[in-house]
DNA sequence: CGTATTTGACCCGCGC
DNA sequence: GCGCGGGTCAAATACG
């Protein structure tokens, strides 16, 4: 992670719909090839497709080698493509890989169990780039802020949260991207053992993040479940999401008040669903974790 | 007064 | 071994 100041830019892919974020990278890069370092330059990010204000197109799940994400989460990216979609947003993943890496069990796991002699496994982590004004996009959870860091490189100093909830684990980082200041990257590393404490409401960005997360937990699970599932990298199941037309903004959505119940019910089938389905061969039932937190079961049916 | 945020210090891993 | 940078802690402060 020393080695971000250049950031090859991305080459804009004329993705389906003519849509931005589009650049994907091989996998070697994404891996920084030897070096293990993933540049989010190199993220694949989603191809999301505007049209017509709603996004078809699900940001690839990228599953990002331990010390890759650790060094990241962010500020590499690289100024992404102009965005033709108001709103978009990309996903990285992290493969858990509990017991396998200690080692790159650092900072973060070493930090708080260092003083017992304990590693902690690093939790699963996946990042989502948003163009945004707002830095710390609501998804439904309450979390509560632990610390910031100026970031090298970087005018924009970088916001460590934690979730409100004394039992649950999860973090997740905020920062801009230095490169283009309207791109919020906001990492997310565990899993949610709880409910949101409510819904997010009045954004659909809310939405984006809340429904990426979701597929991208998903995502993650499926893969963790299935061990042999070597390198499903990019999937882009088609997602609708609804009343972009009416919100052309990431932020505030004053003509689209539409509730979360209906926002989900236009989800449907779900981006994780189809995540998991395509991921974990046909097992449309994986947990429901981080779906279950934003998408009511109910919803799912 | 309880809770959330700010912020400087500290610890640790990694590269040189 | 040293320095740098990231991540976390915790006391102080702000806010409701």
């Amino acid at each position: 992670m020393r080695s971000m100041e250049e950031l090859p830019p991305l080459e804009p892919v004329d993705a389906s719909g003519g849509s931005s974020w589009a650049a994907f990278a091989s996998l070697e890069d994404l891996c920084g090839g030897g070096g293990g370092e993933l540049d989010w330059g190199h993220l694949p990010l989603c191809p999301t497709t505007a049209e017509g204000g709603s996004i078809s197109g699900f940001p690839p799940l990228l599953d990002v080698p331990e010390s890759a994400a650790a060094a990241t989460a962010g500020e590499r990216s690289s100024d992404p493509p102009a965005v033709s979609a108001d709103a978009a947003s990309s996903v990285s993943s992290e493969e858990p890989a509990p017991e396998s890496d200690e080692k790159a069990t650092n900072d973060t796991a070493n930090k708080s169990n260092s003083k017992k002699g304990i590693k902690r496994s690093r939790q699963p982590r996946f990042a989502f780039m948003t163009k945004s004004e707002i830095d710390h996009l609501e998804d439904g959870y309450k979390w509560r802020k632990y610390g910031q860091k100026a970031v090298k490189n970087s005018p924009f100093p970088r916001s460590y949260y934690r979730c409100t909830n004394s039992k649950c684990v999860v973090k997740k980082r905020v920062e801009r991207s230095s490169q283009d200041p309207a791109v919020v990257i906001t990492t997310y590393e565990g899993q949610h053992c709880h409910h949101t404490v409510s819904y997010p409401r009045g954004s659909s960005s809310h939405l984006h993040v809340a429904t990426a997360f979701a597929a991208a937990a998903q995502r993650l699970r499926a893969l963790s479940s299935d061990s042999t599932s070597s390198s499903p990298l990019y999937l882009s199941p088609p997602i609708q999401f609804p009343d972009q037309s009416s919100t052309p903004s990431l932020h505030a959505t004053p003509t689209s008040p539409v509730p979360p119940s209906e926002h989900h019910e236009h989800l449907r089938p779900s981006p994780a669903s189809t995540f998991a389905e395509r991921a974990a061969s046909g097992s449309p039932t994986v947990d429901e974790g981080l779906l279950g937190d934003i998408v009511p079961p109910a919803m799912r049916k």
